[in-house]
DNA sequence: GACTTGAATTTTGCATTCATTATTCATTTT
DNA sequence: AAAATGAATAATGAATGCAAAATTCAAGTC
């Protein structure tokens, strides 16, 4: 049913909010950065009155700061912010664990142990940046998994406003091992389709993370 | 100090947005409405291009629905979405009741057991609108008083996307009594500071009102 | 009479233009 | 020389203009 798909038509500021919140989020554009729109229109090949509405929605989004008659920077995310963004995003991530267990099929959790083996190995063999990925991907099937889309997308840009604090938060060795513990441990909760479990387990799990990035804030401002 | 405050300006774009996402909410403009942009400009005496800059805001907020070459119209809440926000929304009251009992003063403990004694009263008397104004203003203080802006600003958010449902959600005598038990209940655990009862209760709070939308859409739709 | 077809009209997307407000930089003043 | 003033320049905010798309509606076909 259904082969031929609708043609997906996207205005030039739809266009123009994905890719700026791209650079945002990947760091070519940084936090404080000056946004001229003058510049950015010759960048892009376009006129400033689908730039400007894309701008619009970004500040909307928290992603750039708009100040009247004097522009737009990308939002610089205040260590606060941060610190009351977690305790959001730990319930967030605890409400999806716990509709998780209760949709889990076999073969999600098949898919999730062999993301989770994979990304275990990654760790022993201190391969930061594919165990990162995989993390990644293990939370974001959980949300997929919980079966609510409004959850999934909420999270997601809670997620892209701290893009700034991801690599700030190199792990010690022992942050390290303590969040391959958690995960050990949601696994376990997962299988025993345990929610309350799995829910309480995905909160702490975000506070450890949050306490990372305390740590890293604390000491080297970024 | 600072006996002369900044002089606010907004842009017509934001003034716009604001005036919009009021009329939405107050039902000025209703769900699956065509907005239509020529006749908005003559209605607020202002051009198309800032119109259209707060369209794009709202459509971001979720309270309007553009689509391509087609114009925009005010969002229809899906029932889906409106279950799929009220587990969200729960948990995030859950965390503002948890944190507020942590931060709870002796004053602010006063101030709520005011509002709720004069929210009880007007349960008694029957008085629905007065009632619900203060039930908001209950939530809305134990938001504050939890201190996470950001948590109280994407509540409001929330909140703001099911408007729709509110008038719905006329209660039954049974259901009316079941939510003033319930704010009994919460305001023996927040002079207990018990984070740990009043989060679950605020979770349950809001599972009874989710409960209540559900029956309302599901007998007479909207 | 219901269903197409296609011109006329309206609406939308984007570029351009104009007015207003910032910013920069040279000049003057202390 | 440092600070203040003001002209020149640049950027922003909003209106207008224009081309492309969608909608409307009347005429024609089955």
């Amino acid at each position: 049913m259904n082969e031929h798909p609708l043609i997906a038509r996207r205005s030039l500021a739809t266009e123009l909010t994905g890719r700026l919140r791209d650079m945002i989020v990947e760091g070519t554009l940084k936090a404080g950065d000056k946004i001229s729109e003058p510049d950015l229109c010759a960048l892009f090949g376009v006129s400033r009155t689908p730039l400007r509405e894309s701008l619009k929605v970004l500040a909307a989004e928290g992603l750039v700061e708009l100040t009247p008659n004097r522009g737009a920077k990308v939002a610089r995310i205040a260590p606060e912010a941060v610190e009351e963004l977690f305790p959001i995003m730990g319930m967030l991530e605890a409400l999806a664990g716990e509709l998780a267990c209760t949709r889990l099929t076999e073969s999600d959790l098949a898919r999730l142990e062999t993301m989770h083996a994979e990304m275990v190995g990654h760790w022993q063999r201190g391969e930061w940046v594919p165990y990162s990925r995989l993390n990644r991907a293990i939370h974001e099937e959980i949300f997929r998994i919980a079966g609510n889309a409004t959850l999934a997308a909420l999270y997601q840009s809670l997620m892209v406003r701290i893009h700034a604090v991801r690599f700030v938060a190199r792990k010690t060795p022992e942050r390290w091992a303590e969040a391959v513990e958690d995960h050990e441990r949601m696994m376990t909760a997962l299988r025993a389709r345990d929610g309350a479990a799995l829910s309480a387990l995905m909160r702490e799990h975000l506070r450890h993370k949050a306490d990372v990035v305390h740590e890293a804030l604390t000491q080297n401002l970024i």
